[in-house]
DNA sequence: GATTTACTGTACACAGTGTTCAATAACTCT
DNA sequence: AGAGTTATTGAACACTGTGTACAGTAAATC
């Protein structure tokens, strides 16, 4: 699976460190757009035009040293979710608790890239990510019964809440709460909705009636 | 309530409209991020030297341009909201149609801001937006029950759900649902959860029973 | 009509980008 | 270990955009 391709030049895989990490370094202290590429390659060692010679700009850069990381996260997912359809329901779809750990590890990072400093290309790419991830589960689960929205709607809707859910972790809550408690509150928010969080089961007939 | 302070120079009016119109119409054309002040000072017959008399940045141009719009919407929003708690539910929260027929009139304008060549200042700006304005209807709802989650999680969760929706919206669906329907699909999936939207009510029980 | 104030064009220093080039250093391969 | 290849380097360059200063002009206000 993975091909050892003719033999990468050492200098090549140590530049790519280098400006991965002083990247990563800088986006924690100042913030993603603030940073220049000479910024990057002072703090790499390396020289400018050496920049040049491997990555088009500033987000290609960013986008190969995170495609290592999400690499690793989608074989986890790839791993556990679309293919035991037999399991419980709650606990397929609850393996978003690994985005939640993932997020855990990186938190310095992702509390900067999701907010005023960050990169709006980088929003976009978590939530096609996240998008794409819960597609081959949802395609699943309808087939067991007739959806009642376009399957696209609600992979639009569970992305940007758990990118809404993730910012208010990081950002206002302190992550205060552990990754699995974060996951669960978020799954349950999400498959059960927010008449279920705000404490009431009464009247969801109503609601369903509203449907038409 | 619209205090007509010291009289403001007709200059200066003039001058903002014709900074903004510019704005608008150069995001809509070729996205915000690559927009240069010359670029907007050319569009509006301006002098770029007067921008800087006026606004600190782009970015203060578009949020000052921003204001007078949004204005509008929250007073609607406010006017709605807070205040007839005892009215039913659903329609009480529903009042987010407001909402998506903004985005309607608006669209090509949100079409680009919510991609790649938009501006992550102003997604926060509209996911805090929104999580200010459904903020005194969820303390009011919490009231009537005790929250089975905390209501700054539950409107980040609301708030990152409905920009997921509006870009799906105006970018994958092209608005082929009226602003209705989707305000309508919307609430539904944020009230009801994705385990009713995908078509099966009988292990909600479950679910819960998972919460603990 | 006098006075205040906004607008204008030009000019400047500055910061960052993206590319070229020839010299040099470091790696790969046999 | 040596020959050949390839990455790296620093200096230089043209270019674009920013932000500020200033003095002259136009257009408001009163």
């Amino acid at each position: 699976m993975t091909q050892t391709l003719p033999k990468r030049d050492r200098r090549i895989e140590r530049t790519h460190q280098l400006l991965s990490k002083a990247l990563m370094d800088l986006i924690i202290e100042r913030g993603y757009d603030s940073i220049t590429i000479q910024d990057i390659t002072d703090r790499a060692n390396v020289s400018r035009t050496t920049f040049y010679l491997h990555f088009k700009d500033k987000d290609e850069l960013l986008f190969t040293s995170m495609q290592a990381i999400y690499d690793g996260l989608l074989n986890g997912h790839e791993g556990l979710m679309p293919l035991d359809i037999d399991r419980d329901h709650i606990e397929n779809l609850d393996c978003n608790a690994e985005d939640f750990e993932h997020v855990a590890d990186y938190a310095d990072f992702y509390r900067v890239m999701l907010s005023d400093k960050g990169s709006i290309k980088f929003v976009w790419e978590v939530l096609a990510y996240l998008t794409q991830v819960m597609q081959p589960t949802l395609k699943n689960k309808a087939k067991e019964h007739e959806p009642k929205l376009p399957l696209g709607l609600i992979s639009a809707f569970l992305a940007g809440a758990q990118i809404g859910v993730t910012k208010w972790w990081v950002e206002d809550d302190k992550m205060h709460y552990s990754p699995d408690e974060i996951a669960r509150m978020h799954f349950l928010i999400a498959s059960l909705g927010f008449r279920w969080a705000l404490g009431w089961q009464d009247d969801g007939e109503k609601a369903q009636d509203a449907a038409q």
